[in-house]
RNA sequence: GGCGCCGUAGCCAAGUGGUAAGGCACGGGACUGCAAAUCCCUGAUCCCCGGUUCGAAUCCGGGCGGCGCCUCCA
């Protein structure tokens, strides 16, 4: 591995060096949210993850184009439609419009993904907004003669596409899908999936759209395959998203798109990044074990701190989440951010010295994000005493470009901005009775207030004191 | 049943053929009236068995254990 950036193509299931189909120029699309509800932890690997990417791109010199999609109608369950309907069960549970759902569920996520430092996408789409691509792309598939209607909605005929299988490696004679689920009656066989579904006369749904094959929704796929193609032409070159969707949503997105395109490959590169896991299960909505950001906020963990534990670990593996790993998590980060910014201003830099360093940084992000070789590289930077100040800086401002961290300029939380009278006072009265060597009672203070989890810092300007972490 | 991932110090986690990164915790030291905060130091032969090799955590074979996907979920 010398030059260049590689990545893991799941595709080839190998690191290849990533060569852009247009010099110069990255596309990416990132499958994102689908926003029934609020977004949590394990949702934001995902967004961190491309981020690193994006970040690792623009470090190469390329302009970046990254495209994000929203679900917001909600596709069904799975894609024989035996299952509910998400969205429309939100905001039968709630009384609320299906959009209104939406729209706060997209704010919560871009708030928290920004407090995450996760650089926006330059693209965000939405899939109520782009309606009329996906008829019209399903419109080329019916003419290309893939498709074919049954009572539940117009299908894809995957025995129309050879490759069908080749992402996953499917043997589809062993797939167990339509095990766990009722399958739909007449598609001609289980892998087939819906493009387009028909509204149910009888059950009213608030998101339905006319088509020339009538009223209905589209199917979840499609979304996909029609906005990226809006956005990043027939053809680009990377494509994001979780483990969990190289078997069944990605290998339909590559059904559709290489078929009404015409092209191949259509993506050249597939990254998937794995699951958090906690207490030896994954963390999803699912599962029920999900945990918000704000909530690890409450806790004492902050999005940095978070983003910090993200990085500890490579994205293609799964991530133990326990709360003692968080709490690491976070003390390194104030720590590592504390011995940065504690570091002179002045002083030359020193560009000679400066350089193993810096390879040493760049390697571990050219190997295929490994974001925890890069953050031990950082770190051994802030502490290397053989470099001047102003040469650690000058490398730190070149790491936190891509690690994201604020190493530099992030305000870490000051323990004297809170004021109590009651606790200022007992702090002052401590402090008077050491001056007085009044040892026993400055210590009985001191007790008192650990007691209820305050923590006094005696420092050289005086003490200061802040509750401890929940 | 098919596809895939993983098992490294107390915890998290890099490393994928040449003799074990990093973080946190623990312990020791400095500092402190004692603490706290901070700084310094300190720990593992890599799930088990067999094989290949001059040499394996790293390759091959066989076990044991855990996880994911094949419904939606990142």
């Amino acid at each position: 591995m010398t030059d260049g950036l590689f990545l893991f193509n799941s595709r080839t299931r190998r690191k290849e060096r990533f060569v852009p189909i247009e010099a110069g120029q990255a596309r990416v699309y990132t499958c994102g949210p689908t926003v029934y509800s609020p977004q949590h932890i394990g949702n934001m690997r995902p967004n961190v993850f491309a981020d690193l990417l994006k970040r690792a791109l623009l470090m190469e010199g390329l302009r970046v184009t990254h495209v994000t999609n929203v679900t917001d109608v909600g596709h069904l369950t799975d894609d024989s439609d035996a299952g509910d309907d998400k969205m429309e069960v939100a905001a039968q549970k709630t009384g609320r419009r299906a959009e209104e759902i939406a729209a706060e569920y997209t704010g919560q996520w871009l708030r928290d993904r920004r407090r995450l430092n996760c650089l926006d996408p330059e693209v965000l789409c939405k899939a109520t907004e782009h309606i009329e691509e996906q008829i019209e792309m399903i419109r080329v598939l019916e003419e290309k003669g893939v498709t074919y209607r049954i009572d539940d909605g117009i299908y894809f005929d995957v025995s129309k596409f050879p490759r069908y299988t080749e992402l996953a490696r499917l043997d589809l004679d062993q797939q167990q899908g339509g095990q766990r689920i009722a399958d739909v009656v007449g598609k001609k066989q289980p892998a087939d999936f819906a493009l387009w579904k028909f509204a149910d006369p009888e059950l009213k749904r608030q998101q339905e759209w006319d088509s020339p094959w009538g009223r209905g929704f589209p199917g979840w796929h499609i979304e996909c395959s029609a906005m990226s193609t809006k956005y990043l032409g027939t053809r680009f070159d990377i494509h994001t998203g979780g483990v969990e969707h190289l078997t069944v949503h990605h290998t339909n997105e590559i059904a559709q798109s290489e078929t009404a395109l015409g092209v191949h490959p259509w993506v050249s590169i597939w990254m998937h990044e794995d699951w958090l896991v906690f207490g030896g299960e994954k963390i999803a909505k699912s599962t029920g074990n999900v945990l918000l950001l704000e909530e690890l906020e409450a806790m004492g963990i902050s999005p940095l701190g978070f983003r910090y534990f993200l990085l500890q670990a490579h994205y293609r593996k799964q991530q133990n989440v326990a709360e003692q790993g968080l709490r690491a998590a976070e003390t390194g980060y104030r720590r590592l951010v504390a011995q940065a910014q504690a570091l002179a201003t002045e002083g030359n830099v020193d560009e000679s010295a400066a350089q193993p360093r810096r390879a040493e940084f760049r390697e571990a992000v050219r190997d295929d994000l490994n974001a925890p070789r890069a953050l031990a590289a950082a770190t051994g930077i802030v502490r290397d005493e053989s470099l001047s100040p102003a040469t650690r800086r000058a490398l730190l401002t070149e790491c936190d470009a891509w690690l994201g961290l604020d190493l530099l300029t992030a305000e870490l939380p000051q323990a004297t901005q809170e004021t109590d009278p009651r606790i200022d006072g007992l702090v002052a009265a401590r402090q008077a009775a050491r001056e007085a060597k009044q040892w026993a009672e400055a210590d009985r203070i001191r007790d008192e207030l650990a007691a209820e989890q305050i923590v006094i810092e005696d420092t050289p300007e005086g003490p200061i004191w802040r509750r401890n972490d929940p």
